[in-house]
DNA sequence: AATTAGGGCAACCGCTATTCT
DNA sequence: AAGAATAGCGGTTGCCCTAAT
């Protein structure tokens, strides 16, 4: 993710057609809503709005910010670029293996899973899957073509494994709920005690050779948190009241992950942004 | 050096859920 | 209790960047 706040894109556009020629219709321009990247100067402005009337009313920030955007947007510039929590740089191994497993438990619930992984958001989670993710899912199914192709002994009505079902339909596994949401269609709440599936597999299809990945249960469990993601950007972090990502009842409530490691360090996580 | 294709990601859209009046 | 306003979510789009040709 890029955190430069110099934008490469400045295509602004507006909301409506971009026909004012008269005074009155300029005029109207002035009301109407900026659309497209946000600028600095914009970033600035919202920054110290939210920080001064906290990041709730967001209609309101909108119009007291003198920003010509909606609510919606500056919640989302917000949240998905400006907010101190967040944590920049690429995804570790760590974290694409938590958003695997939760993935395969709850399918497309991004927000949910990126209120298990501490400064990522949603939006990041779900670009990250879709593109990193796909290209895997379109690799084996490369794969899995040439050993069909080759041996011919393949039939399309066998028991289809993870790959088979990934590539054997319109859908593919790694764009639609995942296996349990594949398993328990239009079942939404059945979803937390989705079926466990194998992890391993998906484990092994990731490429883990060039990272170092602290063993589960091992020095963690001990006290000692190698939770390996990057240092925060911002010390706002260690007392961020928001709640982004405090996990919500539900999820407290949830089941614990397959492993402990996991766990624990979510809630060190979430307790660390608590704060006292 | 110019062009093209694909990856990556910020931001928008439409819908649903929740809160407020 | 009902309607309006607001917040949140997931899906999608489109632009920039870069590697390949």
């Amino acid at each position: 993710m890029h955190h430069s706040f110099g934008f490469g894109r400045q295509v602004i556009s507006i909301i409506g057609k971009n026909k004012a020629k008269t005074g009155e219709e300029a005029n109207m321009m002035q009301q109407d809503t900026r659309k497209g990247p946000w600028t600095e100067q914009e970033d600035f402005l919202l920054a110290n709005v939210v920080g001064l009337f906290g990041d709730r009313r967001w209609d309101f920030v909108a119009k007291v910010s003198g920003l010509n955007r909606t609510g919606k947007s500056c919640r989302l510039r917000w949240l998905n670029y400006l907010h101190p929590g967040l944590k920049r740089g690429k995804m570790t191994s760590t974290e694409e293996r938590i958003v695997l497993e939760l993935h395969a438990r709850w399918g497309n619930r991004w927000s949910r899973i990126a209120r298990r992984l501490p400064g990522r958001t949603d939006n990041e989670i779900k670009n990250y899957w879709r593109t990193h993710m796909r290209k895997k899912a379109q690799e084996r199914k490369r794969v899995n073509y040439l050993s069909i192709t080759s041996s011919e002994s393949y039939s399309s009505s066998s028991n289809h494994t993870q790959d088979s079902l990934s590539c054997s339909g319109k859908e593919s596994f790694y764009d639609t709920g995942g296996l349990a949401a594949i398993a328990v269609t239009g079942k939404k709440q059945k979803e937390e005690e989705g079926e466990r599936i194998k992890m391993d597999e998906i484990w092994n299809d990731i490429d883990i050779s060039k990272d170092t990945i602290t063993p589960l249960n091992d020095s963690y469990n001990q006290g000692l948190c190698t939770y390996s993601c990057a240092p925060l950007v911002s010390p706002i972090w260690e007392y961020c009241p928001d709640p982004l990502w405090r996990m919500d009842e539900d999820d407290s409530k949830m089941p614990p992950p397959s492993n402990d490691y996991f766990q624990t360090c979510c809630e060190a996580g979430t307790s660390t942004l608590k704060g006292p």
